[in-house]
DNA sequence: GCTATATTATGACTATAGTCATTATTGAGC
DNA sequence: GCTCAATAATGACTATAGTCATAATATAGC
């Protein structure tokens, strides 16, 4: 690895560590990105040849945590279990990176929800990818096990589960429902509403 | 009414139909609010005493044809087709409010999802409430016909119906699926799905 | 109708995200 | 180790959302 290539990553960590520390400090709209420029110790200009924009460093802040919370949750899947808690296994360790930063979190996923374009856009759309890509297999598992109808497809199972989860996570993000309880019963109360309506017909079960 | 509310309504309704036009002609991005006081005939300053902030200006466009939308889809509930095509009938006459700006609905919904006190908070919080208080008798009255469970309360059902509402929704204006599709199909598979998850146990089935 | 007070409008101004022409640094070829 | 092309860094600059002290206007009391 060349000075160049060098001096790039101890940029990029600079900006990503400046921003992280002013944004728990101040919070995400009270820094300016001349803020973290200067604590970065960089110029203004630079700070966007690494980000494209200021919620990018968001991007840049919970990118690797989410990435890393997701290996390892997939790492250490309770297989044994029921599908359910292999689902809530997965959902909370997501729910767990944004726990110790609530107004942070806000922020980054308003972001990442509604990117349209850029290089966030990519980032956001090859994890969301890769993590159906993973979470798809749990369901064929269990409709091959005949625990689960085959009236939907597992993709389409999968995305409804996700989208169950984010429901949860807004309603802890919103204030609508402290951490615990989103993360516990309301994520619960809806993957098994889901789950139970998605349950095979019965044997000599008419329709 | 004196000569003040009559100046001040008109101001609001050049407001609300200069930031249309120039949204839906040049984008809501593209648009300045410079532009927007100039085509209203206003100075920058008073189009922020109407307003508080650039988003609120599509809560402005937005909130008008929700309330009626959502007014005439309860008058005009078929009471007597089954539950499911009740919701579809609700959340579709919102699905038709946005159908016609797309990009603009984007940005609305961005902008509501996410707000954080100030007046579009309350409005927004204002109008949730109405519509659910709206939605739950439904629920009640499925419940109480027997023909859905009472493990869930009415408010608990409905807000998940809100949420996969609002899932389809997002599905549509993210381009993950086309209106149609989004409106009809994703949105039923969605409810119907909920529905037999919540149906009441069987008779004699135990637990 | 006149004055005083409250309300509303104004636009120059401020704050800040993001740009870009200029300058500095790196490394490859010799 | 010198030259030069490619790459990266810089910070003055631009664009625009939103503010606020000042000016204008409406209403109430007399």
């Amino acid at each position: 690895m060349g000075r160049r290539e060098q001096a790039r990553q101890d940029k990029e960590r600079r900006i990503r560590e400046a921003a992280l520390t002013l944004f728990l400090e101040k919070g995400y709209e009270q820094t300016t990105t001349k803020e973290i420029a200067e604590a970065a110790d960089v110029a203004t200009g630079t700070l966007f040849l690494y980000v494209q924009d200021k919620p990018e460093l968001l991007a840049l802040i919970f990118q690797e945590r989410i990435s890393a919370a997701v290996d390892k949750a997939f790492a250490r899947l309770p297989g044994h279990r029921p599908l359910i808690d292999q689902l809530l296994h997965v959902f909370g360790a997501l729910f767990d990176v944004y726990r110790p930063m609530p107004d942070l979190a806000r922020e980054f996923v308003k972001a990442q929800f509604f990117v349209r374009g850029g290089k966030m856009f990519d980032e956001s759309t090859r994890f969301r990818d890769s993590f159906q890509a993973r979470m798809i297999p749990l369901f064929e598992a269990e409709q091959a096990a005949g625990r689960l109808g085959t009236d939907y497809p597992a993709p389409f199972v999968a995305r409804m589960a996700f989208s169950l989860y984010f429901n949860a996570l807004s309603a802890w993000l919103h204030g609508a429902a402290d951490f615990k309880t989103a993360r516990t019963s309301l994520l619960r109360s809806f993957l098994e509403i889901q789950m139970r309506g998605l349950a095979p017909v019965r044997k000599g079960n008419p329709s």
